[in-house]
DNA sequence: ATATATTTTTAGTCTTGTCTAAAAATATAT
DNA sequence: ATATATTTTTAGACAAGACTAAAAATATAT
């Protein structure tokens, strides 16, 4: 039995190690989920007893296959049913982490498979990040960050890097959403702010804003 | 804040606290929770400290106002997610009490707030058990055990007592859901078993089992 | 290469919720 | 009414998970 704790800690460690492919520090875990890295090396500890992670003793963890399939169905509960809190109960974007962050803790595969197919199989949260299959695969989507983009060309909002809710209401005051249409008009080189155009209004936003929104090229 | 173990021990007092009004004794809690009079005596003790029970040692423990608001909270909860599990979810009422038991934790007003919107209001979960509304409030239901009807009457299944799966499955067996017409063919002295008719097919049910269906006058 | 800083681990403590075994209170039976 | 049985509480222990403070290992800087 993987504990409520264990897997906070196996989704950390998931999230961590996805983009550097090397092991994940204990402070880094320590510092993403707001505890002190004396925690984490017992709880580390645990999951390597366990055959989650491969953890060996002041070089970091990184998760078994086992362990990564478990920090996989974790995520894939919090974020389907983070789908069915913005589709069917009338969440916005903002308010759902914090109970997916309850909710991703329910034991009981048929309830997942269920919620999959009633919300018609989703492939990603409201935020835009890909849900996992039930084997861990998840669809790697094209996507780059806003800043990247060069003047004149369009793209369209496909997922966001931040997803805290102060972020969030920020895109909402905007008008910003997953699926709307950007097009950038100019590039400030001085301060790499951006104008852009929202549904026909300029608006300018800094690199801040622009390096936490992920888009794809208009087709 | 009330703890996911403290609501559970809420909630057992609450159900036992149901039929006879009087204190419910350590004991009783201990039997329903399958746990230690030792764990029961200490816990009540936290609620007691919170105001959440009434508690005189050797005398057993009742709810306060604020207790009772909190179990009932709680239980309402339990049965808007049993609603959603049968009849959004495709599951059996069967199948329902194990992640109802998980899902009644989850901290959210507006979550519950939403389901209960999304699910039009019941006023009952599967099993026939009255919905507690927002300030604790159920609707009683007109509802006598199917061993009290006399022969020839005829009546309606409205509820279970026993949600057990075992004999859940036994009514699934035996076509007998909520909403159910049965007829008491006759009565059997002896053994106090009955015969009845579930949609024309004549059945033989122990007092057992009679003693577990809840059913009103036909209309 | 050595001194300093940072990271990680260990050792020991705390809280929550549970348990066993024994003691205390209450209930029951003759 | 007293002995016996049952129920309830207390006392002390344990496991999980977290914390602080100190020690050990690793990394960095001169």
């Amino acid at each position: 039995m993987v504990t409520l704790s264990e897997e906070n800690y196996l989704k950390a460690i998931y999230h961590l190690g996805k983009q550097g492919s090397v092991a994940v520090s204990t402070n880094a875990i320590a510092e993403q989920m707001e505890t002190k890295a004396s925690s984490v090396t017992d709880m580390i500890k645990k999951l390597a007893d366990k055959n989650l992670a491969n953890y060996i003793k002041y070089q970091g963890v990184s998760l078994t296959k086992e362990g990564r399939l478990a920090a996989a169905s974790v995520v894939r509960k919090h974020r389907l049913w983070e789908v069915l809190l913005v589709e069917k109960l009338n969440f916005s974007w903002d308010e759902v982490h914090e109970v997916a962050e309850q909710l991703e803790h329910i034991k009981s595969e048929k309830l997942i498979n269920e919620l999959d197919a009633f919300l018609n199989y989703p492939e990603e949260d409201p935020h835009g990040d890909p849900i996992p299959d039930k084997d861990g695969n998840i669809k790697k989507v094209e996507k780059i960050l806003l800043s990247q983009v060069s003047e004149n060309q369009s793209c369209i909002c496909v997922g966001v890097k931040d997803s805290s809710t102060d972020f969030l209401k920020y895109l909402d005051k905007h008008h910003i959403s997953l699926g709307t249409s950007i097009k950038i008009i100019s590039k400030e080189k001085f301060d790499e702010s951006m104008t852009i155009d929202v549904n026909n209004t300029l608006i300018n936003i800094s690199k801040t804003v622009s390096n936490n929104i992920y888009v794809k090229k208009a087709s």
